[in-house]
DNA sequence: CCGTAAATGTCGTCG
DNA sequence: CGACGACGTTTACGG
C-alpha cells in the first residue's frame, strides 16, 4: 500500500466525466491495483478512484508529472501532479478477513429452520424457491395445506413490500401453488412499509434475532 | 488527515457486528471525523468504519492501546492496537469540490428533442410532466392522438418499471388523458425489467446515447 | 462471465 | 429529520 499526499488536479474521464482542480490530496494506491483520491472529508469515499483490475503509469507530460490509471473499458482517471508531499509504501502481509454477524441471509437461514415461530405448524417447501423474475425467500405450506410466500429482511423497507407483491402475483397464477399469501418478515419495519403490506393483503412479522439465534444455538439443543 | 499504520484488531457492533482479527492494516482518520480501516486490497471500500459525526476516543485499556470510535445512535468501533508502524498528519488545506457531467439528465434532454426516435409522428407534451407522486420524465401523444408516458433511465432496472408503473395508475385515472400507454427507455434494460414490463403492457426501448447526441451535435446541426 | 439481490450501502434533494 | 431516488453505486453469490 503506498500513501501519497499531493497537490494535483484530476480528469475523470469514463461512466461520467469529472474534474478535480489543483488542490492538496490523499492518493491511496493498494495492492489491488486500485487507486484512490482522497480530500479530508466524505467520509471513506474517495472523490475518484479506479478500481481493479486497472493499471497505473507514471509518466512525465508537458505540464510535469501525470499519472495516468486506465481499466479494460477504456476508462480513465488522469493525476497531473504538482507537488508530492508525502510519499510512503508500507506492507501489509495477509488480510484474515472480515467476519460479520447479523445480515440477511442468516436470518433466513434461521427463519428456515423455525418457520414454526411464522406460523404455528407450518413447513418449509423450500428456500430460494425459483420465480421468473427471482427467487422468493422462503416458500412454506400452512396446516391449512395452502401455500405462504416469504420475503424477509432485516429493514423492512417500501422495497421489500413491493418485491413481495411481484411475486404472489407471479406465483398466484400457478394453479398447484394458488392461493398464496404473503408474509413479509424484518427485524424492523418501517410504518410505510407495514401501511403497505397492510394494503396488499400481506402480513407482517417482527422477528427477533437474538431469540432465534438463541433457539439455534448447539448449547440450547441440548435442552 | 491522519495516516496510521499499524497491526490492529477491530470490533464494530452497530447495525451488524463484524470482528477483524488481529492483522496490519491503514487506518485513515479524516477532519470530518470519519475513520475507516483499510486492508491492501477491496478497491476503495474499507473493511470497517464510522460515518461522521462520530467521536475517536484514544485510551488505554488492559491488554493495550484502545481507540473507541461512537456515533450518536451508539453503534461503536472498537481498535485495539498492538503496534503502530507509521502515524503522519497532514493539512490538506480547502478541498475545491468535485464537477461532474452527468449522463442520465442529458439522455433525457436529447430524448425530449428527438422524440421520433421513440415513436414515429411523435410529438412532445411536455418534460417532467407534474404528478402527485412525482413528475413524469417524458408525457408524449402519437400520431393517433393517443397519451405515451416516458420513463428515462440511464439502466433500466426494475425499480424503474416500478416508478413508471405508478405514473400510468395516475395518469390513467384523468379522463382528459386516458387511456395512456408507457415506454420504458435506457441505455440497457435488464431481462429482469423487460420481464416485468412485457407483463405490464410497458414497451421497451433501448436508447443510442452516443447515437443522439450525435444528431444532437452541433457540428452536424450545420448541414 | 453474466445476472440478481444485499449493503453498516452512501449521498443528494426535497418536503 | 425522514423519505425517495441516483450512484462511475460496490460487493457477494449463483448459474
Amino acid at each position: 500500500m503506498r500513501l501519497v499526499i499531493a497537490r494535483c488536479r484530476v480528469d475523470y474521464v469514463g461512466r461520467l466525466t469529472a474534474h478535480l482542480p489543483m488542490a492538496t490530496r490523499l492518493l491511496l494506491i493498494k495492492a489491488d491495483g486500485s487507486v484512490s483520491i482522497h480530500a479530508d472529508d466524505r467520509a471513506y469515499k474517495p472523490l475518484n478512484w479506479m478500481s481493479p483490475p486497472c493499471e497505473l503509469v507514471e509518466g512525465t507530460g508537458a505540464d510535469g508529472v501525470l499519472w495516468t490509471v486506465t481499466n479494460r473499458s477504456g476508462e480513465r482517471l488522469l493525476i497531473g501532479i504538482d507537488e508530492i508531499l508525502h510519499d510512503s509504501s508500507h506492507d501489509l502481509g495477509v488480510e484474515p478477513g472480515l467476519s460479520k454477524d447479523g445480515v440477511e441471509a442468516q436470518l433466513q437461514s434461521l427463519l428456515a429452520e423455525q418457520v414454526h415461530t411464522l406460523g404455528e405448524g407450518w413447513s418449509l417447501i423450500r428456500r430460494e424457491y425459483p420465480t421468473a423474475i427471482g427467487p422468493v425467500d422462503l416458500l412454506c405450506r400452512d396446516t391449512e395445506g395452502l401455500t405462504v410466500a416469504i420475503e424477509v429482511k432485516r429493514r423492512g423497507d417500501i422495497d421489500g413490500v413491493e418485491q413481495l407483491t411481484r411475486y404472489l402475483e407471479l406465483l398466484n397464477r400457478d394453479e398447484l401453488l394458488a392461493p398464496v399469501r404473503g408474509v413479509f418478515a424484518a427485524q424492523e419495519i418501517r410504518p410505510q412499509a407495514r401501511t403497505l403490506a397492510a394494503d396488499r393483503g400481506i402480513e407482517c412479522v417482527v422477528v427477533d434475532y437474538e431469540a432465534l439465534k438463541g433457539t439455534d444455538d448447539p448449547e440450547s439443543r441440548l435442552f
